[in-house]
DNA sequence: AGAAGGAATTAACCTAGGTTAAGAATATAG
DNA sequence: CTATATTCTTAACCTAGGTTAATTCCTTCT
C-alpha cells in the first residue's frame, strides 16, 4: 500500500461524515507507521499531538493507574480515525496508550498544523463537528453502562456488540474493558455456563 | 431579564468559543423556561431534541438505574449550554434527566431547526467543533478518574474541584456523584476525619 | 416554638469483586 | 515435536462498598 493509497482511504474516511471536504487546503505532510502485535503507537503520558488513522488492523487505548491495573477504554478497528482527542486538542499528555491487537498500519499528521490549514473550509468543520459528536455519544452510552450494569450484564453487552472480538483477543483484555479483573470475569463465565445447564 | 437579554447572553457565551458567529441567520424562536428547585427541565428517557442554554441557577444530570439507583453525571452553573447531546443530534431518547438544584432560568431551541440554519456559518460550526472537544474532553477527564482511584480519592478530588458546591448541595448528590451510596461516603469521611487526628 | 420530613451518621451484616496462588489448557518458539 | 511461556480456571480468603435500620441532626412549615 503505497502513500498516495493510504491518504485518499483517509479522505475517503472523512469525506463520508459529510459533504464536500477541500482537501487542497491539506499540503502538510503525512507520516506511515506500521507496528506489531503488541507494540504501541503511543504510551500514555505522551504529548500524541498527531491525528492518526488507522487504515487497518486493530487496537486498543489502555490505560494504566499508579498500582499498574490494566483498563481497556475503547477497541478499535481500521479504517477508524484513532488518537487523543485532549492530548491534541490541548497539547497536554494523554491518558492512555493505544496498543495494537494486530499488526496494524496508520497514517498521521500533526494536528495542529492540520486543524490550522483545514479550518477554513466548511466542509472540514463540519466532518469534524460530526466526528466529536459520534465520540462523545459513544462515551455518554459508555458512561451509561458501567454506572448502570453489573459487570455481569456489561459482559453479555460486550459479547453481543463485539462477536467477532469476543473469541479472538485474550480474556484478560475483554476483563480490563469491562472493568473488573481476569479472575472475575472468569467466574462470570463459569456462573453463566452453569446457568445455560 | 427580557428575552433580549436572555438572547443576547447566550450568544456572548457561544460567541467566546470562537470568532464572528453571524446570528443573523438564526430566525427560530427562542424558548424561556423558569423551573425551581428540584423540579426537572425534562426527564430520563424523554426526547430532549432542544439545545438548552442555562442563564442562571444550577443542575445536574441525573441518571436512574432500573433499580431506583440514582446516580448524577454532571453539575452545571449557568451561563453554560446543557442538553442532552446524543438525544439532540440522534433524535432518541435521553440516558439522564436534568434537575434543578436552585431555581434556574434557561433558554432553547429546537436543535434540528437550530442546526440547520447555524451549519452554513463557518463561524458556529468552529464554536461547535470547540465546544463538542470541550464537553468531551471532560468526559474523558472524568472516565479516567473512575477507572484509576477510589472513592475516597474521586471525594477529595470532588472537593477541590467544587469547593463551592462542597458544602452547599446534599451529601447524597456528592455520593452519586463519585458513583457510591450516601453510607457510602459518611464513612470515608469519618474515616478521613480520623486521619486528620 | 413545636411538629414533621428530610439529611447525615453509625452499626451490623452481606456481597461482588479483588488478591494470591496453584493447576490445567493453549500458544509460540526453537 | 518438544519446551517455554502465556492464558484460563478454580479455590480460599479479603475488602470496599452496598443494604437495612435505628438514632441524631437539620430544615422548613404552620
Amino acid at each position: 500500500m503505497d502513500r498516495i493509497q493510504l491518504q485518499n482511504s483517509f479522505e475517503a474516511y472523512f469525506n463520508e461524515l459529510g459533504y464536500g471536504i477541500d482537501w487542497q487546503r491539506l499540503t502538510v505532510r503525512m507520516d506511515v507507521h506500521v507496528i506489531r502485535k503488541g507494540d504501541y503507537l503511543f504510551r500514555q503520558g505522551d504529548f500524541a499531538n498527531r491525528l492518526y488513522f488507522l487504515h487497518s488492523g486493530l487496537v486498543r487505548y489502555v490505560s494504566i493507574s499508579d498500582e499498574g491495573k490494566e483498563f481497556t477504554q475503547t477497541f478499535a478497528k481500521g479504517p477508524r480515525i484513532i488518537g487523543s482527542t485532549k492530548a491534541m486538542v490541548t497539547e497536554t499528555r494523554t491518558l492512555f496508550g493505544i496498543q495494537a491487537l494486530e499488526d496494524s498500519m496508520f497514517s498521521s499528521y500533526p494536528w495542529q498544523v492540520f486543524y490550522e490549514q483545514m479550518r477554513h473550509d466548511i466542509g472540514f468543520l463540519e466532518c469534524y463537528a460530526k466526528f466529536l459528536e459520534r465520540i462523545f455519544i459513544t462515551k455518554e452510552e459508555r458512561e451509561n453502562a458501567f454506572v448502570k450494569y453489573s459487570a455481569e450484564r456489561r459482559y453479555l453487552d460486550f459479547c453481543a456488540a463485539y462477536p467477532e472480538l469476543k473469541d479472538s483477543i485474550p480474556q484478560q483484555q475483554i476483563a480490563s474493558y469491562i472493568g473488573i479483573t481476569p479472575v472475575a470475569l472468569s467466574r462470570i463465565r463459569q456462573r453463566l455456563k452453569l446457568a445455560r445447564g
